[in-house]
DNA sequence: CTAACTGCAAACGTTTTGCAACTTT
DNA sequence: AAAGTTGCAAAACGTTTGCAGTTAG
């Protein structure tokens, strides 16, 4: 099943990369895959799974290295949580998530409409990396 | 506003505890306050560190048992903005965070002016359990 | 040849768990 | 005795690291 949203072909990874100046191997391209092949948010250990799961391999250790590169190189951002995984999202526009704990479940809100107004000032010596919005929630009864 | 803020005294601590059904031990009260003895936000390490410097002794078990329990209670917040470790703050009203990831340090942002607008409505079956607001630092140059 | 990349396994730090001992009632 | 609490040690979990072997330029 082949979708061009939901399954890109390598050739859209190869030229992903490249535009980050990511050397292409094999491994990172299965990660790449991983990724972008669906429209979800994983942990590393998915990733690993997934990359895994159909025949090939690829070593823990590699896919770690790989998801650090993607995030240093601003591919994939990194979504914290929970103090037992991080998330790795393909999605790098401006947009905050809902959190289902209880699922597990993290879900995008589009950047667009969302405002955080009434922040104070920076403290000395730092400027802005980001701002993630987390909205908590939980199961209704 | 009372001012004993930065050690309140046992009979204080004791009647927070009470107030939210939480049987008092020595220990707990030991964790509650390495807690609301300082401004700090403390991980669980740190709070087990700070329990055991003072010639006292409380094991990790019960630490993590206990701010576990803190924080089923409401009794204080837990903040989940690096992977490798979650931090507890004694600050329970709505407020948000400013993270400095290079340092590894936290600082409350008060929650009175800060407003997110533009929220899409919550998914079917789920009700909102609280919103975060993390703004990253960097050091700047 | 050199630099970059990969894989294995061991190490790491945080958190959880099993279980026996101890308190409190 | 029953329920709740604690401490120790071991295990579990996700992640990182050391290093030898491989591949690419």
């Amino acid at each position: 099943m082949e979708r061009a949203s939901s399954a890109p072909c390598d050739e859209q990874l190869l030229a992903r990369l490249a535009g980050r100046g990511i050397t292409p191997t094999p491994q990172r391209l299965e990660v790449a895959r991983a990724l972008f092949g669906r429209c979800e948010h994983l942990s590393a250990e998915e990733v690993h799974a997934s990359v895994n799961a159909d025949g090939r391999h690829v070593s823990r250790a590699t896919v770690y290295n790989t998801l650090g590169l993607f995030v240093s190189r601003g591919l994939v951002r990194e979504v914290i949580v929970d103090p037992a995984r991080v998330f790795y999202d393909p999605n790098t526009d401006p947009h905050h998530h809902f959190f289902d704990a209880d699922a597990g479940r993290l879900i995008d809100i589009d950047g667009d409409n969302v405002a955080v107004t009434g922040l104070p000032p920076l403290p000395e010596g730092t400027e802005l990396d980001g701002i993630d919005v987390i909205v908590r929630l939980r199961h209704s009864r």
